[in-house]
DNA sequence: ATAAAATAAATTATGCACAATTTATTTGTG
DNA sequence: CACAAATAAATTGTGCATAATTTATTTTAT
């Protein structure tokens, strides 16, 4: 019944990927009215909280952090000095590394953005049992997929 | 402890959205190679993958299966015209509905990516159990994202 | 000491993704 | 019937996301 002309493996419904693509961009679609009311896209977001939390950090340890290389990074992070939420400047110990520092500005935003987490949890109905398991299912796929690289 | 200074809700590693995010992009990346070899990116493979199942769609459904509208569907489905896998004509009976069709050359191509998804499979290593449940609670946040829409 | 290799960002080119607008067609109501 | 409202794609503009290349700097191995 599961021969080879029946195909049941390439139907949408039977991938786990296509769910994970769509759950994301739903995710970050839901997202919007509430960075809009900070004027920040997504990615900005993200990476505001990885500069909220470490004041001060190079471009490859943040794309690091977020998996993201420069080609994303330096127009995000131009965009978010452009707002004023960061500096950015050469490190003098070593010139290749561009050292990202948060603002006062940026640091004030942080405020603004505190609620951002608590609303987008009321329109998740998960239970925190099946957060939990969501969480470290999601991080088991991403370092399976990472792992086998090196 | 938890208290308002300590904004650990803001911090990268308690949120639900960013492993999501991650994830997706992840899994999409680690497809690459694979979908190079048939000379597809990941969204015009999800497109292939309704046109294998449903042999003929308007544009409209289309994007409602793959949660996506005409300004991302358009150019896709150009292109997997322009590489003569589909074909796109208005519809006699309500022209403002575009057609899509597969083409001997879509259903041949089938064949050659029926062996994909269980590459895939190699690469993530979920035990059927952790498989499914992952499926469900995507699924269940996806319809509690949309289900506040209307 | 110096040339080659390695490293970090930036740049370039391609392809989505989405919101907002436009165009074309159809439907519903007075 | 006529015209406003609704519907479906296409278009336009902005912002990632990634691969590949380039530029600048530092390190390593002669």
């Amino acid at each position: 019944m599961d021969n080879k002309e029946n195909y049941s493996n390439l139907k949408l419904e039977n991938q786990l990927c296509f769910p994970l693509y769509a759950c994301s961009k739903e995710i970050i679609r839901k997202y919007k009215p509430y960075l809009d009311e900070v004027d920040l896209t997504y990615t900005q977001y993200i990476a505001m909280m990885v500069m909220w939390e470490k004041k001060k950090v190079n471009v490859k340890t943040l794309g690091e952090s977020l998996y993201l290389d420069s080609g994303t990074l330096t127009p995000v992070l131009k965009k978010l000095e452009a707002k004023g939420y960061i500096s950015r400047e050469r490190s003098s110990e070593d010139e290749r590394n561009l050292v990202v520092t948060i603002t006062e500005e940026g640091e004030a935003l942080k405020e603004k953005a505190a609620c951002i987490p608590s609303k987008m949890g009321k329109c998740v109905h998960l239970t925190p049992e099946e957060s939990t398991t969501l969480y470290k299912l999601l991080y088991k796929v991403i370092s399976c997929v990472r792992d086998e690289e090196e």
